[in-house]
DNA sequence: TCAGGATGTAACTATAATGATTACATCGAG
DNA sequence: CTCGATGTAATCATTATAGTTACATCCTGA
Protein backbone atom coordinates (compact mmCIF):
# COMPACT_ATOMS: atom_id res chain seq x y z
CA UNK A 1 0.00 0.00 0.00
CA UNK A 2 1.14 3.43 -0.68
CA UNK A 3 -0.32 6.75 -0.85
CA UNK A 4 -0.89 8.04 -4.38
CA UNK A 5 1.96 9.66 -6.23
CA UNK A 6 -0.63 12.55 -6.53
CA UNK A 7 0.77 13.83 -3.73
CA UNK A 8 4.38 13.79 -4.59
CA UNK A 9 3.50 14.99 -8.17
CA UNK A 10 1.64 18.15 -6.31
CA UNK A 11 5.28 19.00 -4.42
CA UNK A 12 6.97 18.92 -7.36
CA UNK A 13 4.56 21.34 -9.20
CA UNK A 14 4.76 23.57 -6.85
CA UNK A 15 7.92 23.27 -6.11
CA UNK A 16 8.59 24.44 -9.77
CA UNK A 17 6.53 27.42 -9.37
CA UNK A 18 8.25 28.48 -6.82
CA UNK A 19 11.85 28.17 -8.64
CA UNK A 20 10.37 29.51 -11.45
CA UNK A 21 7.98 31.98 -10.84
CA UNK A 22 8.32 34.14 -13.81
CA UNK A 23 7.93 31.21 -16.39
CA UNK A 24 4.95 30.91 -18.85
CA UNK A 25 3.82 27.51 -16.76
CA UNK A 26 2.03 25.25 -18.98
CA UNK A 27 0.38 21.81 -17.95
CA UNK A 28 2.45 20.32 -20.92
CA UNK A 29 5.45 22.01 -19.66
CA UNK A 30 5.24 21.30 -16.29
CA UNK A 31 4.25 17.68 -17.33
CA UNK A 32 7.40 17.21 -18.59
CA UNK A 33 9.61 18.45 -15.69
CA UNK A 34 7.06 15.79 -14.03
CA UNK A 35 7.54 12.75 -16.38
CA UNK A 36 3.72 12.49 -16.58
CA UNK A 37 0.68 13.32 -18.84
CA UNK A 38 -0.70 16.62 -18.96
CA UNK A 39 -3.96 15.64 -18.26
CA UNK A 40 -2.50 14.35 -14.92
CA UNK A 41 -0.98 17.88 -14.28
CA UNK A 42 -4.44 20.00 -14.66
CA UNK A 43 -6.11 17.40 -12.24
CA UNK A 44 -3.54 18.26 -9.61
CA UNK A 45 -3.58 21.89 -10.37
CA UNK A 46 -7.24 21.90 -10.51
CA UNK A 47 -7.06 20.49 -6.62
CA UNK A 48 -4.54 22.93 -5.66
CA UNK A 49 -6.58 25.65 -7.46
CA UNK A 50 -9.73 24.53 -5.68
CA UNK A 51 -7.58 24.56 -2.32
CA UNK A 52 -6.85 28.22 -2.98
CA UNK A 53 -2.97 27.35 -3.17
CA UNK A 54 -2.47 28.31 -7.09
CA UNK A 55 -3.99 30.60 -9.61
CA UNK A 56 -4.38 29.24 -13.17
CA UNK A 57 -4.87 30.90 -16.16
CA UNK A 58 -7.76 29.33 -18.97
CA UNK A 59 -6.78 30.34 -21.94
CA UNK A 60 -3.58 31.72 -22.38
CA UNK A 61 -1.97 29.34 -19.83
CA UNK A 62 0.47 29.62 -16.82
CA UNK A 63 -0.06 29.56 -13.22
CA UNK A 64 1.52 30.90 -9.79
CA UNK A 65 1.21 30.32 -6.07
CA UNK A 66 -0.95 32.84 -3.84
CA UNK A 67 1.07 32.44 -0.99
CA UNK A 68 4.24 32.68 0.05
CA UNK A 69 6.41 29.54 0.72
CA UNK A 70 6.52 29.87 4.19
CA UNK A 71 2.63 30.00 4.47
CA UNK A 72 1.93 26.39 2.70
CA UNK A 73 2.95 23.38 4.35
CA UNK A 74 3.33 20.03 3.35
CA UNK A 75 -0.21 19.10 4.75
CA UNK A 76 -1.71 21.81 3.39
CA UNK A 77 -0.84 19.88 0.06
CA UNK A 78 -2.09 16.59 0.92
CA UNK A 79 -5.10 17.92 2.14
CA UNK A 80 -5.40 19.46 -1.33
CA UNK A 81 -4.95 16.38 -2.94
CA UNK A 82 -6.79 14.41 -1.13
CA UNK A 83 -4.50 11.35 -0.89
CA UNK A 84 -5.77 9.70 2.64
CA UNK A 85 -9.43 10.40 3.89
CA UNK A 86 -9.43 12.07 7.74
CA UNK A 87 -8.89 9.82 10.55
CA UNK A 88 -8.83 6.82 7.61
CA UNK A 89 -4.92 6.14 6.59
CA UNK A 90 -5.83 2.19 8.19
CA UNK A 91 -8.34 0.37 6.89
CA UNK A 92 -10.56 -1.43 9.81
CA UNK A 93 -12.21 -4.17 9.24
CA UNK A 94 -15.09 -3.51 9.44
CA UNK A 95 -17.71 -6.46 10.10
CA UNK A 96 -16.81 -7.79 13.35
CA UNK A 97 -19.34 -10.26 15.32
CA UNK A 98 -21.19 -8.09 17.86
CA UNK A 99 -21.93 -11.41 19.51
CA UNK A 100 -18.20 -11.79 20.16
CA UNK A 101 -16.64 -9.47 23.20
CA UNK A 102 -13.53 -8.53 21.69
CA UNK A 103 -15.84 -8.75 18.30
CA UNK A 104 -18.09 -5.99 19.66
CA UNK A 105 -15.19 -3.63 21.01
CA UNK A 106 -12.21 -3.97 19.22
CA UNK A 107 -13.31 -1.62 16.32
CA UNK A 108 -13.86 1.50 18.88
CA UNK A 109 -10.15 0.61 20.82
CA UNK A 110 -8.51 0.43 17.56
CA UNK A 111 -10.17 3.96 16.30
CA UNK A 112 -8.61 5.42 18.99
CA UNK A 113 -5.29 4.00 18.73
CA UNK A 114 -4.54 4.46 15.06
CA UNK A 115 -5.81 7.47 15.13
CA UNK A 116 -2.73 8.91 17.18
CA UNK A 117 -0.37 7.27 14.61
CA UNK A 118 -1.86 9.00 11.94
CA UNK A 119 -1.96 12.10 13.96
CA UNK A 120 1.62 11.85 14.29
CA UNK A 121 2.29 11.46 10.83
CA UNK A 122 0.06 14.28 9.87
CA UNK A 123 1.78 16.30 12.03
CA UNK A 124 5.22 16.37 11.04
CA UNK A 125 3.69 16.93 7.09
CA UNK A 126 2.42 20.30 9.26
CA UNK A 127 5.63 21.40 9.85
CA UNK A 128 7.15 21.37 6.99
CA UNK A 129 6.46 24.32 4.91
CA UNK A 130 7.49 24.75 1.09
CA UNK A 131 10.18 27.10 1.76
CA UNK A 132 11.79 24.61 4.06
CA UNK A 133 11.89 22.07 1.29
CA UNK A 134 12.19 24.60 -2.01
CA UNK A 135 15.43 24.98 0.61
CA UNK A 136 17.11 21.87 1.07
CA UNK A 137 16.11 21.40 -2.83
CA UNK A 138 18.66 24.61 -3.70
CA UNK A 139 21.21 22.92 -1.53
CA UNK A 140 20.40 20.04 -3.65
CA UNK A 141 20.79 21.24 -7.02
CA UNK A 142 23.91 23.22 -6.12
CA UNK A 143 25.54 20.26 -4.44
CA UNK A 144 25.02 18.31 -7.80
CA UNK A 145 25.66 21.62 -10.66
CA UNK B 1 -5.74 4.97 0.20
CA UNK B 2 -5.91 2.82 3.27
CA UNK B 3 -3.59 0.49 5.05
CA UNK B 4 -4.77 -2.79 4.30
CA UNK B 5 -7.15 -4.04 6.85
CA UNK B 6 -5.20 -7.25 7.45
CA UNK B 7 -3.35 -5.12 9.97
CA UNK B 8 -6.47 -4.32 11.82
CA UNK B 9 -7.66 -8.57 11.30
CA UNK B 10 -3.90 -8.94 13.00
CA UNK B 11 -4.15 -7.06 15.97
CA UNK B 12 -7.99 -8.39 16.17
CA UNK B 13 -6.41 -12.24 16.11
CA UNK B 14 -4.08 -11.53 18.91
CA UNK B 15 -6.46 -9.82 21.00
CA UNK B 16 -8.44 -12.82 21.01
CA UNK B 17 -5.65 -15.15 21.71
CA UNK B 18 -4.61 -12.48 24.69
CA UNK B 19 -8.50 -12.75 26.01
CA UNK B 20 -9.10 -16.04 25.49
CA UNK B 21 -5.83 -18.36 25.74
CA UNK B 22 -7.39 -21.61 26.50
CA UNK B 23 -9.92 -21.49 23.93
CA UNK B 24 -9.43 -23.67 21.05
CA UNK B 25 -8.89 -21.25 18.77
CA UNK B 26 -9.25 -22.42 15.33
CA UNK B 27 -8.78 -20.50 11.82
CA UNK B 28 -12.98 -20.79 11.93
CA UNK B 29 -13.72 -19.76 15.36
CA UNK B 30 -11.84 -16.61 15.00
CA UNK B 31 -13.47 -16.15 11.28
CA UNK B 32 -16.41 -16.31 13.31
CA UNK B 33 -15.35 -13.30 15.68
CA UNK B 34 -13.85 -11.37 13.31
CA UNK B 35 -16.52 -11.80 10.70
CA UNK B 36 -14.05 -12.68 7.59
CA UNK B 37 -13.04 -15.81 5.81
CA UNK B 38 -11.36 -18.67 7.63
CA UNK B 39 -8.35 -18.57 4.79
CA UNK B 40 -8.23 -15.02 5.51
CA UNK B 41 -7.14 -15.96 9.22
CA UNK B 42 -5.07 -18.65 8.35
CA UNK B 43 -2.85 -16.60 6.05
CA UNK B 44 -2.50 -13.50 8.66
CA UNK B 45 -1.91 -15.99 11.03
CA UNK B 46 0.76 -17.87 8.83
CA UNK B 47 2.87 -14.41 8.68
CA UNK B 48 2.26 -13.88 12.42
CA UNK B 49 3.96 -17.40 12.57
CA UNK B 50 7.09 -16.35 10.46
CA UNK B 51 7.17 -13.19 12.63
CA UNK B 52 7.60 -15.47 15.98
CA UNK B 53 4.33 -13.76 17.02
CA UNK B 54 2.18 -17.02 17.69
CA UNK B 55 2.47 -20.82 17.26
CA UNK B 56 -0.33 -23.07 15.31
CA UNK B 57 -0.82 -26.02 15.77
CA UNK B 58 -1.60 -27.81 12.40
CA UNK B 59 -3.61 -30.98 12.39
CA UNK B 60 -5.52 -30.34 15.61
CA UNK B 61 -5.28 -26.71 15.43
CA UNK B 62 -5.18 -23.84 17.64
CA UNK B 63 -3.05 -20.60 18.53
CA UNK B 64 -1.03 -19.51 20.74
CA UNK B 65 0.79 -16.01 21.63
CA UNK B 66 4.68 -16.63 22.41
CA UNK B 67 5.38 -13.68 23.99
CA UNK B 68 3.66 -11.50 27.16
CA UNK B 69 1.34 -8.90 25.86
CA UNK B 70 3.69 -6.03 27.30
CA UNK B 71 6.38 -7.49 24.68
CA UNK B 72 4.21 -7.38 21.14
CA UNK B 73 4.08 -4.02 20.03
CA UNK B 74 1.64 -2.67 17.43
CA UNK B 75 4.88 -2.20 15.16
CA UNK B 76 5.82 -5.58 15.11
CA UNK B 77 2.39 -6.88 14.33
CA UNK B 78 2.78 -3.96 11.53
CA UNK B 79 5.60 -5.37 10.20
CA UNK B 80 4.63 -9.09 10.41
CA UNK B 81 1.49 -8.86 8.41
CA UNK B 82 3.63 -6.35 5.99
CA UNK B 83 1.19 -3.72 5.02
CA UNK B 84 3.59 -0.73 4.52
CA UNK B 85 6.97 -1.47 2.63
CA UNK B 86 9.94 0.15 4.85
CA UNK B 87 10.38 3.65 3.71
CA UNK B 88 7.90 4.06 1.20
CA UNK B 89 4.94 4.52 2.70
CA UNK B 90 4.36 7.82 0.39
CA UNK B 91 4.55 6.59 -3.65
CA UNK B 92 7.02 8.95 -5.00
CA UNK B 93 6.69 9.48 -8.87
CA UNK B 94 9.66 7.94 -10.34
CA UNK B 95 10.01 9.32 -13.70
CA UNK B 96 10.64 12.92 -13.11
CA UNK B 97 12.89 14.58 -16.21
CA UNK B 98 16.89 14.81 -15.08
CA UNK B 99 17.37 17.45 -17.39
CA UNK B 100 15.20 19.98 -15.19
CA UNK B 101 17.08 21.33 -12.21
CA UNK B 102 13.75 20.69 -9.92
CA UNK B 103 13.18 17.01 -11.65
CA UNK B 104 16.78 16.01 -10.90
CA UNK B 105 16.74 16.80 -7.40
CA UNK B 106 13.15 16.14 -6.35
CA UNK B 107 13.06 12.54 -5.62
CA UNK B 108 15.80 12.71 -3.02
CA UNK B 109 14.42 15.85 -1.03
CA UNK B 110 10.84 14.51 -0.67
CA UNK B 111 12.47 10.88 0.07
CA UNK B 112 14.32 12.81 3.14
CA UNK B 113 11.41 14.52 3.92
CA UNK B 114 8.58 11.86 4.09
CA UNK B 115 10.34 9.47 5.56
CA UNK B 116 10.27 11.54 8.48
CA UNK B 117 6.53 11.87 8.69
CA UNK B 118 6.71 7.98 8.14
CA UNK B 119 9.06 7.27 10.98
CA UNK B 120 6.60 9.62 13.24
CA UNK B 121 3.51 7.22 12.42
CA UNK B 122 5.41 3.86 12.85
CA UNK B 123 6.84 5.66 15.76
CA UNK B 124 3.83 5.72 18.00
CA UNK B 125 3.03 2.24 16.66
CA UNK B 126 5.91 1.19 18.50
CA UNK B 127 4.94 2.94 21.66
CA UNK B 128 1.86 1.13 21.69
CA UNK B 129 2.02 -2.13 23.56
CA UNK B 130 -0.97 -5.32 23.21
CA UNK B 131 -0.78 -5.20 27.07
CA UNK B 132 -2.18 -1.47 26.73
CA UNK B 133 -4.06 -2.46 23.59
CA UNK B 134 -6.28 -4.88 25.66
CA UNK B 135 -6.47 -2.68 28.61
CA UNK B 136 -8.44 -0.37 26.50
CA UNK B 137 -10.33 -3.08 25.36
CA UNK B 138 -11.43 -4.69 28.78
CA UNK B 139 -12.58 -1.29 30.41
CA UNK B 140 -14.34 -0.49 27.00
CA UNK B 141 -16.20 -4.06 26.92
CA UNK B 142 -16.60 -3.45 30.42
CA UNK B 143 -18.41 0.20 29.91
CA UNK B 144 -20.98 -1.67 27.78
CA UNK B 145 -21.66 -4.91 29.65
C1' DT C 1 -12.87 39.24 -34.62
C1' DC C 2 -11.26 35.06 -34.97
C1' DA C 3 -7.65 31.51 -34.96
C1' DG C 4 -4.55 29.09 -32.16
C1' DG C 5 -2.94 27.59 -28.00
C1' DA C 6 -4.31 26.45 -23.27
C1' DT C 7 -7.36 24.85 -19.63
C1' DG C 8 -11.24 21.91 -17.65
C1' DT C 9 -13.36 17.48 -17.70
C1' DA C 10 -15.61 13.36 -19.09
C1' DA C 11 -14.83 8.82 -20.69
C1' DC C 12 -12.14 4.90 -21.37
C1' DT C 13 -8.22 1.60 -20.65
C1' DA C 14 -4.57 -1.07 -18.46
C1' DT C 15 -2.60 -2.40 -14.32
C1' DA C 16 -2.26 -3.59 -9.63
C1' DA C 17 -3.86 -4.50 -4.94
C1' DT C 18 -7.28 -6.22 -1.98
C1' DG C 19 -10.52 -9.34 0.10
C1' DA C 20 -13.11 -13.30 -0.54
C1' DT C 21 -13.79 -17.93 -2.01
C1' DT C 22 -13.03 -22.78 -3.73
C1' DA C 23 -10.18 -26.57 -3.81
C1' DC C 24 -7.04 -29.72 -2.18
C1' DA C 25 -2.71 -31.64 -0.20
C1' DT C 26 -0.90 -32.35 4.31
C1' DC C 27 -0.76 -32.89 9.14
C1' DG C 28 -1.89 -34.91 14.03
C1' DA C 29 -4.48 -36.71 17.72
C1' DG C 30 -7.63 -40.02 19.30
C1' DC D 1 -6.93 -44.81 9.89
C1' DT D 2 -10.05 -41.29 10.03
C1' DC D 3 -11.76 -36.82 10.98
C1' DG D 4 -11.03 -32.21 11.61
C1' DA D 5 -7.67 -28.63 11.07
C1' DT D 6 -3.88 -26.13 8.81
C1' DG D 7 -1.14 -24.47 4.62
C1' DT D 8 -1.39 -22.68 0.19
C1' DA D 9 -2.37 -22.25 -4.74
C1' DA D 10 -5.67 -20.54 -7.98
C1' DT D 11 -9.45 -17.85 -9.21
C1' DC D 12 -12.77 -13.90 -9.07
C1' DA D 13 -15.02 -9.40 -8.13
C1' DT D 14 -14.15 -4.97 -6.68
C1' DT D 15 -11.66 -0.89 -6.28
C1' DA D 16 -7.97 2.56 -6.97
C1' DT D 17 -4.51 4.42 -9.72
C1' DA D 18 -2.13 6.39 -13.62
C1' DG D 19 -2.39 7.23 -18.11
C1' DT D 20 -4.62 8.48 -22.49
C1' DT D 21 -7.97 10.36 -25.99
C1' DA D 22 -11.30 13.56 -26.98
C1' DC D 23 -13.57 17.73 -26.94
C1' DA D 24 -15.95 21.91 -25.17
C1' DT D 25 -14.58 26.24 -23.38
C1' DC D 26 -11.69 30.01 -22.56
C1' DC D 27 -8.03 33.93 -23.46
C1' DT D 28 -5.27 36.74 -26.25
C1' DG D 29 -2.74 38.70 -29.88
C1' DA D 30 -2.43 39.38 -34.69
Amino acid sequence: MKISSRFSIAVHVLSLLAVMPSAHNTSEWIAGSVGTNPVIVRRVMGQLKKAGLVTVKAGSGGAHLTRSLDEITLLDVYRAVDVVEEGKLFNIHNEPNPLCQVGANIQAVLQLLLARAQEAMEGVLADITLEELVSVLSKQIQSRA
